[in-house]
Order: structure tokens, then C-alpha cells, then sequence
DNA sequence: ATGGTAGCCCTGCTA
């Protein structure tokens, strides 16, 4: 099973690109973040072309969220459950399904945007709710994959350079904490359990030509649990799809899993 | 020196 997570920066204006992905890669489950669609937009003809359904959670211009399957989709849920307070309601940033016999979510963590503003404050507040959803939802012996945009690199080893982002989202220590704290549940992260090198990142800043210094961040993960963890064949970042004409400012993740 | 680019639409906001 070839499942792969990927933040497109509008699905509008990437949908060659990731119809061309999907040819080029086979993944089985393709996670969608940054669609930035309404769902009555959402092209899932385009996708049924190709062999895939699609589960959509998408209001507006922004955020937005998919789940693309080659191998079924069923009992598709979007956001968390009503009891749990969403400190981003009304954005659409999770969506869960069950595809090929394994729970997938895809997740578009909140940016944060600076530290010591109240999005930042809500980032934490965020990740507080999706660690509890998943508890509530799941238990760590389930076949069960988080992946998406997490907006966090996890380690200083994820950045180009720790000390250009000094006092920056994304590296702060509650932050990095939030995400032990979803692996100290239960959850392994795919990339880093077959590879310990640091420079390789999955998302470059369109400006400054980041991509072409390498100066990037991996802040898009696959969460698995250790059921498969166990059975990861390879994991890899697909840096090519950061090449050539219109790309996202991310690139895929895939991980093969032997099940 | 607070830069730079891309994508969306309330040509400013979000990332």
C-alpha cells in the first residue's frame, strides 16, 4: 500500500500537476491539504478518471482538505467529533476516511503564523484537540495514518537552519512538544523511522529562490502507528515535484507499507 | 537592509 501526503497551495491551480503525479507515483491514498476549494468545486471527476475516489472538506478560498483512494473510501468524517472545540471552527482542516482496510486522516495543521500572537496560541490549543480526537477515535494498535501539512519541524535537523529561525513558528518548543506528545500516544513518524539525515525537507518558501539554495523545512509527515510501522518498506520525499513549471511550495511524502 | 513569491479574491490577506 503506497500511501502519500501533499499540500498543493490550491488544487485549482496544481490539479495538472497532480494529475500528473498520480500517473507518475501510483500511490494508493493520496492526502490533499491547502485545496483551497469549496466541495462543490472539488474535481472528482478529474480523479475518478484515474482510478481514484475522493472525500473533500473545503468552504472556501482557504485551508481545505482531501483523501484520494484507489482502494476504497469509506466512513469519511470531516473535522472532529461535536464534542471537542475546534479553536479553528469553521476552517476545514481535517478530513478521515477508512481506505483499503486502514484509517487515514489528512490534517492541515494551523500555521501559527507568529509567536506570541493569538493564531499561534490557537496552533497549540489546535493540536491539543487533534491529539485528544485521535485518543478518542483511535487506539494505537489500529492501523492508522496521520499525515498532512503539520506545520512543525519536528527537530532542528528538519531546517535548513535553526538559528535563521530563531524566535519563528514552526521550530518553538510547544510546538515541537505537541507533536512528541502525539507520538508518546502512539504514533511513529514514517520518514524518520527509515531515514536519520538531516537536509531533507519538504517545503521550500517561494521566495528568495529557497528551493534552488536548499534552504527548506520538513514540516509534512506521516504519522503511522506501530502495527505499521513495523511493515514501512521505504519512505521517501518526492523533491522532483518541487521542479519545473508551477509547483506547489511543498512536495509529496510517500511511504510504502507491506500490508 | 523587515526583503522575497504565489494564490486567492473585498488590489489586502494568507502562507
Amino acid at each position: 500500500m503506497r500511501i502519500a501526503t501533499w499540500n498543493v497551495n490550491s488544487l485549482k491551480a496544481r490539479l495538472p500537476r497532480v494529475e500528473e503525479w498520480l500517473e507518475y507515483a501510483q500511490p494508493d491514498v493520496l492526502c490533499l491539504q491547502e485545496t483551497k476549494l469549496a466541495d462543490k468545486n472539488f474535481p472528482s471527476m478529474a480523479f475518478s478518471a484515474l482510478g481514484y475516489d475522493s472525500a473533500a472538506h473545503g468552504h472556501n478560498q482557504w485551508n481545505g482538505v482531501a483523501i484520494l483512494s484507489r482502494v476504497g473510501i469509506e466512513d469519511v468524517t470531516t473535522g472532529f467529533d461535536d464534542e471537542t472545540i475546534d479553536p479553528y471552527e469553521g476552517d476545514a482542516r481535517l478530513v478521515a476516511a477508512r481506505c483499503g482496510g486502514i484509517n487515514v486522516v489528512s490534517v492541515y495543521v494551523p500555521n501559527g503564523r507568529e509567536v506570541g500572537t493569538e493564531f499561534y496560541d490557537r496552533k497549540l490549543v489546535w493540536f491539543d484537540a487533534l491529539h485528544g480526537w485521535i485518543a478518542k477515535q483511535y487506539s494505537p494498535t489500529d492501523a492508522l495514518v496521520v499525515a498532512g501539512d503539520f506545520n512543525v519541524a519536528p527537530e532542528d535537523r528538519d531546517v535548513w537552519s535553526p538559528k535563521a529561525f530563531e524566535g519563528s513558528t514552526h521550530v518553538t518548543e510547544p510546538e515541537r512538544a505537541a507533536v512528541r506528545r502525539l507520538e508518546e500516544w502512539g504514533l511513529v513518524d514514517a520518514f524518520r523511522h527509515q531515514y536519520d539525515q538531516d537536509g531533507l525537507y519538504s517545503y521550500w518558501d517561494y521566495r528568495r529562490g529557497d528551493f534552488h539554495q536548499h534552504r527548506g523545512m520538513r514540516i509534512d509527515l506521516v504519522l503511522v502507528t506501530e502495527p505499521l510501522a513495523e511493515k514501512i518498506g521505504w519512505a521517501l520525499i518526492d523533491r522532483n515535484a518541487r521542479k519545473g513549471k508551477q509547483p506547489s511550495d511543498h512536495t509529496p511524502v510517500v511511504i510504502d507499507i507491506d500490508v
